[in-house]
RNA sequence: GCCGAUGUGGUGAAAUGGUAAACACAGCGGACUUAAAAUCCGCUGGAGGGCAACCUCCUUGCGGGUUCGAGUCCCGCCAUCGGCACCA
């Protein structure tokens, strides 16, 4: 109780109260169409957070800066006559919970329940206005029998000529052969390398590697060859390009998507290979300098190495391509600076101009874009050029830059030269001219490709969605949708098995589907579920679909692309995530299962909370911030506004106590204009709060900030929403007799902020002043409208400038002209005096602003 | 190397092309108190001048430009952070 004495403000008294009283009269549920408390005449507002994976380490301040922000926007559209989605879900299939499970044998279900009880508890103690009814959890059987259930449509779609999904029913009525069916699928099985992690045991997606290394654990990653799902992703990159156009997105992170998707308009060209009948394609984004190729380069991984390499080069072919092989992605880019490669004994033919050119193999051509085989310009690109440099490989000119640049390595477009019919022309007709003549002499024709790759989907572990396929007779086929969810087998131990084989195949008995089938042992990677948790905050509980049609339609309806409204998050999601649900979700709009072709109309990404010393907080540096001591000290609103006041939103910022005490003594302000202390210390409603009219001067500062906060609001600018009100609450503290209903009108104000200490003084004032206070929650309340009369003062002051510097100001009455602002200026004592007499050239005159003198 | 973001007091920051530094933090001074904490009131970008109320000059990473007027718009640099990195 001592320690309850040195709070400024009984906060931890009363904000358990409101979070218990909201929790059982459920003030945040969110009815669907078709309940009986739906108001259809309500528009909607969805509004978003990325949903944490429940860690063993709990919530840190990262987390309730992004959650705070939409719970303000969440509370204040609600106030604003929206019907609001507000939901909050686990991702919670990973990694983590399945290592924690190897080293102790603790089953993956016990952690993550333990986890996200923890999390749901610091949540609610925060005060986040969650339909929590509609909770979703990624590892929920009611919730991955969808998961599955959308890879199904996957595996039994594939994309037509007009670029959108279809049933591969359709395909089967066309009478394609198995085969050829199974090489559409947007689901599909490949053999191609993968990343090999053998210290975790498991196979990683290109996005999991970093320089080589696993991004968890940091562990070395090898090539090897393996069988997995692949989802053609690359099938929609234009789209996912083309369609970002339509959506409130920050443009640095469409730029980051789209250069993630890596569209480059080119050619592919064919040369015959000098003496035997094969030829080879190349792709180039300058088929301009064709006659300036002077030797070819294949991935050593390209099939035609075999076949053209001749006699003398085979040792040192064989050698290089085995030394390539077993190089990490690490050796790869680390050998990056310095070039390697071998001549293959052969040689193309230029199909321009006949001449014979040597094939090379390189490890800097890369198998897995464009034809993994390039025609080499070394004048006109930086690596032919290093490569040509260092094997003394003829640069021939083709290329002529601008004065003053050297046309050895000059990359850009320039005039063409030494390139017969093309001579003379600029770099983009010359583009044009030679794909025409390629495309009619058959030997090429104008290409698009994609530096996306598709999606590696299986994942060799245990805590993540099985897959609803089983193989018979070496071939792979759904199981039916009845069979859905299709639970992952008990297991008692979770150790990899150290080989690429899961260890799903421990589960014998699971395995077995039927006599002559087995179940594919992969599981999903931890992106499936959050490729689509939104959809199902629309419809949770639904047992019949993944969501209901109507509750569909109607929160991700609304006219624009993207359905939900608002969605805030990190930008580590920037690229991945961000664009595996948006493929996703135009799978699902292409079948016809969701109205929008896009999921997410607005998004912000909130920056990065760093510690008290400008570094990324971490546990090494001691210098994480645990929320749970924040809420103790200083309560949960002091946390919320705290988080908010501390800068703008994107932006990077360090945490500050100092900051947290400041906005507590805010609130403990807010707390004091309503209630005082008496002797004993206990808390009763103060005799300065009257039923009476604000003043003009009280009446303005509310209204001033009714105005901006709710401007602020939807700009996310909360920081100065906040100090707005601090400003308000600084001129009624000033104030002899506090009017009781102009401050609950601040109250409803401050209420999407301080959500606790609002409700509790409207509380406190119903007691004394029953009509003046709302009657019921805050949250259930209008958010005010500001009266424009109120914000307009008789007089304004203006600034008067001599030649744009500041001289003087006076107060003129705001209806003024400007012909008198200008006279009171002019007559100005200073104005004169820094005029000098001199003569007035002009005169600008910004009404209720400032005069400017020019002489 | 390429792409993007950021750069304003001692600190976090604010400013539709129109009074730079609102609002806070820290600091200093005062009131209350036996005292301290808490609270309340005031001062607080830099340099110079004046007994004083005040006054002058300078100041938004650096250098140019547009404009009556630039933290804000344009051009060229520098620094920090983030992303990508042989993608032909």
């Amino acid at each position: 109780m001592s320690s309850e004495q040195r709070k400024a403000f009984p906060f931890s008294e009363f904000e358990p109260k409101w979070q218990g009283e909201w929790e059982a009269k459920k003030a945040f549920r969110t009815p669907n169409p078709g309940d009986a408390d739906f108001d259809a005449s309500k528009p909607k507002y969805f509004v978003l957070d990325m949903f944490p994976y429940p860690s063993g380490n709990g919530l840190h301040v990262g987390h309730p800066e992004g959650y705070t922000a939409t719970d303000i926007i969440g509370r204040f559209k609600k106030m604003s006559g929206f019907n609001v989605l507000h939901p909050m879900g686990w991702d919670a299939f990973g990694l983590p919970a399945e290592q924690y499970a190897i080293k102790t044998g603790t089953h993956p279900r016990v952690t993550t329940e333990a986890n996200v009880a923890n999390f749901t508890k610091q949540l609610k103690s925060l005060g986040f206005a969650y339909d929590w009814d509609r909770e979703v959890n990624t590892t929920d059987p009611g919730y991955f029998k969808w998961t599955q259930w959308i890879f199904l449509k996957l595996y039994n779609s594939y994309v037509g000529d007009d670029g959108k999904a279809h049933p591969v029913s359709e395909l089967e009525d066309q009478g394609l052969s198995r085969e050829e069916i199974d090489h559409r699928r947007l689901a599909y099985v490949s053999e191609a390398p993968v990343n090999w992690c053998p210290q975790l045991g498991t196979v990683l997606a290109n996005e999991e590697v970093v320089d080589g290394k696993s991004e968890v654990g940091g562990f070395p990653v090898e090539r090897r060859p393996m069988r997995q799902w692949m989802l053609r992703i690359t099938a929609y990159a234009q789209r996912l390009i083309d369609e970002l156009d339509g959506l409130d997105w920050p443009e640095s992170i469409k730029l980051l998507q789209r250069n993630w998707i890596g569209r480059s308009e080119g050619a592919h060209v064919t040369f015959k290979v000098d003496g035997i009948d094969e030829t080879i394609t190349v792709f180039t984004t300058r088929p301009d300098t064709l006659f300036g190729a002077t030797y070819m380069v294949l991935a050593p991984e390209h099939r035609l190495v075999d076949e053209i390499t001749t006699e003398e080069q085979l040792a040192a072919v064989e050698e290089y391509r085995e030394k390539t092989a077993r190089k990490s992605d690490l050796e790869r880019t680390e050998l990056a600076k310095e070039k390697s490669g071998v001549f293959t004994g052969a040689y193309a033919i230029n199909p321009v101009n006949n001449e014979r050119i040597p094939i090379w193999i390189a490890d800097y051509v890369l198998m897995g874009y464009g034809t993994g085989a390039i025609m080499a310009v070394p004048a006109h690109d930086e690596r032919d050029f290093e490569f040509a440099k260092k094997f003394e490989l003829p640069i021939k000119q083709v290329v002529q830059p601008p004065e003053g640049h050297d046309w050895q390595g000059y990359t850009d477009n320039g005039i063409a030269v030494n390139s017969g019919f093309l001579d003379g022309l600029p770099t983009l007709e010359a583009k044009h001219k030679i794909a025409a003549w390629l495309e009619e002499k058959g030997l090429g024709k104008g290409t698009t490709n994609f530096k996306l790759r598709d999606w590696l989907f299986s994942r060799q572990r245990y805590w993540g969605e099985p897959f609803p396929i089983v193989w018979e007779d070496g071939q792979h086929r759904s199981i039916p949708e009845s069979e859905l969810p299709l639970l992952p087998p008990t297991l008692e131990d979770f150790k990899p098995t150290g080989t690429p084989e899961p260890p799903l195949s421990k589960a014998t008995g699971w395995v077995q589907y039927s006599a002559t089938a087995k179940r594919e042992l992969n599981t999903m990677p931890q992106w499936a579920g959050s490729c689509w948790y939104y959809l199902r905050y629309c419809d949770a509980r639904n047992s019949e679909r993944f969501v209901g049609e109507a509750a569909e339609k109607y929160w991700m309806g609304g006219g624009k692309p993207g359905g939900v409204d608002l969605y805030v998050g990190g930008t580590e999601h920037a690229v991945l995530h961000l664009l595996y649900a948006r493929f996703w979700h135009k799978v699902l709009f292409d079948l016809g299962y969701v109205s929008t072709p896009e999921p997410f109309q607005r998004l912000v990404n909130q920056g990065l909370i760093l510690g008290e010393d400008g570094q990324k907080m971490s546990k090494s540096r001691g210098n994480v911030v645990n929320p749970d001591d924040v809420v103790r000290e200083y309560g949960a609103d002091a946390l919320r506004l705290y988080e908010m006041f501390m800068g703008p939103l994107e932006q990077v910022k360090p945490w500050s106590m100092k900051g947290v005490e400041g906005v507590y003594r805010f609130l403990a302000r807010v707390w004091r204009l309503v209630m005082e202390q008496n002797e004993e210390g206990s808390w009763s409603v103060s005799a300065a709060l009257q039923d009476v009219p604000a003043n003009k001067q009280l009446t303005k500062a509310l209204h001033e900030t009714i105005k901006k906060c709710g401007e602020d609001i939807e700009k996310l600018s909360f920081n100065t929403a906040i100090s707005q009100m601090m400003v308000c609450t600084n001129a009624f503290t000033g104030a002899e007799v506090k009017p009781a209903s102009a401050i609950v009108t601040f109250l409803k104000v401050l209420s999407p902020f301080a959500p606790h200490l609002a409700e509790e003084l409207n509380q406190q004032i119903r007691a004394r002043f029953p009509a003046l206070a709302a009657p019921g929650f805050l949250s259930d309340e209008t958010w005010p409208a500001y009266d424009p009369a109120a914000l307009i003062e008789d007089e304004v002051e203006v600034v008067f400038q001599v030649n744009g510097k500041l001289r003087d100001k006076a107060r003129v009455p705001v209806a003024a002209s400007k012909e008198e602002i200008e006279k009171i200026a002019l007559a100005s004592p200073r104005v004169q005096e820094f005029m000098e007499g001199r003569p007035v050239k002009k005169v600008i005159v910004v009404p209720g602003k400032l005069v400017n003198v020019v002489v």
